[in-house]
Parts: C-alpha cells; structure tokens; sequence
DNA sequence: TGTTGACCTGTGAGCAACACATAGGTTTAC
DNA sequence: GTAAACCTATGTGTTGCTCACAGGTCAACA
C-alpha cells in the first residue's frame, strides 16, 4: 500500500502516515522511483498508534511502549503507570479549560453592558484591561 | 527595569518576557552592553497581554488587537468578535477534554481485570489494542 | 506515439507559545 | 583583586502534526 491507501484506510491524513513514518514508529520498504510502501505489519502498528493516541497517550509514550514491546517484554505495566500520569495531566487541564471557559463567559456577559472606548495613553482595550475575573 | 525585574513584577518567567519582545509586543531600549531596558509602557502593554491571555485570545489575536489600539481605533469591535470565537473553540476542546477524560477512566477500570500479556506478531500491547471505547 | 490533466509523492518548512541550553557578562562579598 | 552567585541574549528544542512546493505517475485520449 502507498501512503494514501494506508491513509484512507486508517481515516487519517497522509500527512499523518509521513510523519509516523518520519519518526520510525513505521518502516515502509521503498521502491525503485522513491514511493514508501506498507504493509499489513504497517497497518497493525499505525492501528495502535491511534488506539494510543485517543486515550491520551503521547508520542513518546507510545515510542516507550513500541520499544518495551519489540524486545519481548509485556508493555503493561508502563502502560498502567503512563496512563495514570496522562489522566492526572488531562484533569489538570480539564480543569484549567473549565475555569477559562468561565471567565470567558464572565468577560462576554460583562462587556454586554460596557460601550466602546478608544484608546489612551494608559489604555489599550478597556474591556480587556478591565476585566477582573476576581469580581463577582 | 532589566527582564528579570518585569518579569518578577509580574510573576512570569524571563523567557516569556522575552518572547513577548522578540515578537515585537514590548520595545525596550537597548544599553550599550547588549541588556534590555523596559519602562512603564512595556508594563502596561505586558500587562495587557497577560490580561488578554488570561481570557483566551491568542497571540495572533492579541496582535491583531494591539494594531487597530496603535492606530487610535477602538478595538471593542474586534475583541467582542474574537472572544467569541476563541470561547467556541475552547467549548469543543473542553467537550474533548471530557470525552478523553472518560475513555482513560473506562480504560484503567478495565485494565484493572485485565492480566499482563507479551506481545505477540498482531498484539502490540493488548490492553490498548483491546480496549475499545464503544464497549459498555 | 505523444500528450494532457488529475492525482499522487517525498522533503522541508512552519505552526503556538513558550522552555531550555549555552556561553559569556555583571555584581557583590570578601 | 578575585571568586561565586547571579544575570544576560541568542539560538535551539518542544508536540503533533499541517502546509507549500516541485516534481513523479498513470489513465485517457488524440
């Protein structure tokens, strides 16, 4: 399969494919004008690529993991401790998002009753700069 | 004020500071050894920019802004505009965030009951590959 | 046989928003 | 005068791709 193929079939990006590809996570045998071509042990792989990839894992967890696995050893428990690391980091960051989206909100609803203003020597958006997401 | 100055009035590290300067949002003046020298102008706009970060507007937003206010023009227009796009984004990436969430919790639960296993020529690391999210 | 055009390719660069590494300058204490 | 602590600017690295580009391939048609 050319990078397209093995794109369309996975429903990513040929871009995707080169840059998994670019990073050894694939290893394509190339052809006499050049062309990459994969094959069905390219498809399992990139498959748990993106299994990976969608609960959280990083790129480079996902190296770790390839790499445990391909000298034999049950990736496991690397997995079991990677995964918890990620979750902590994604509810910091679910968190963080949930806090933004609300003084987001705040800021929106507070400027609905705020007229424009140009700017002075002090100022460069009123609204902006007088907005305190400590106010009530 | 030298970068480590503004920088700790303002409780950011040095490296920010001067990434803000090398994209051109603060303008210090340079002594004869090479250091920088930030004035009262480079805090208000510093300022500015932590406020406007704070509610979610990019960098390039944060330009954009920064370029009507040199021009005396109100940038009410353009912030009201921005912020609403920036709060749909983070809307969606906060609902990822939650969707993401959920998947690594259903994956830690499972693998709880789930033995270690070595990978074998289709199994990279079973407990990712046999996790999927659609399972009740 | 030639050629057009659609489609595909690999490589290199670019993105956000900083953090880090490095080599060297400055300042303070002694 | 000198040593140590601290500070500086610049360049590079980071994550996970996406985009721009110049050119290659292939089927259809003349």
């Amino acid at each position: 399969m050319r990078v397209k193929q093995i794109a369309d079939a996975l429903e990513i990006s040929a871009d995707s494919v080169r840059y998994y590809t670019r990073i050894g996570f694939l290893v394509p045998s190339k052809s006499h004008n050049g062309y990459k071509y994969y094959r069905s042990a390219d498809v399992t792989r990139l498959r748990f690529i993106l299994s990976a990839r969608s609960l959280g894992f990083s790129i480079n967890d996902i190296k770790e993991i390839l790499f445990t696995s391909s000298q034999t050893n049950a990736p496991c428990s690397t997995v079991r401790r990677l995964i918890e690391q990620r979750l902590k980091e994604t509810e910091q960051r679910y968190q963080d998002m949930h806090e933004l989206r609300l003084r987001m909100r705040k800021a929106i609803s507070e400027w609905e009753n705020t007229p424009d203003q140009h700017p002075t020597a002090d100022t460069i958006c009123h609204l902006i700069e007088g907005f305190t997401s400590l106010k009530s």
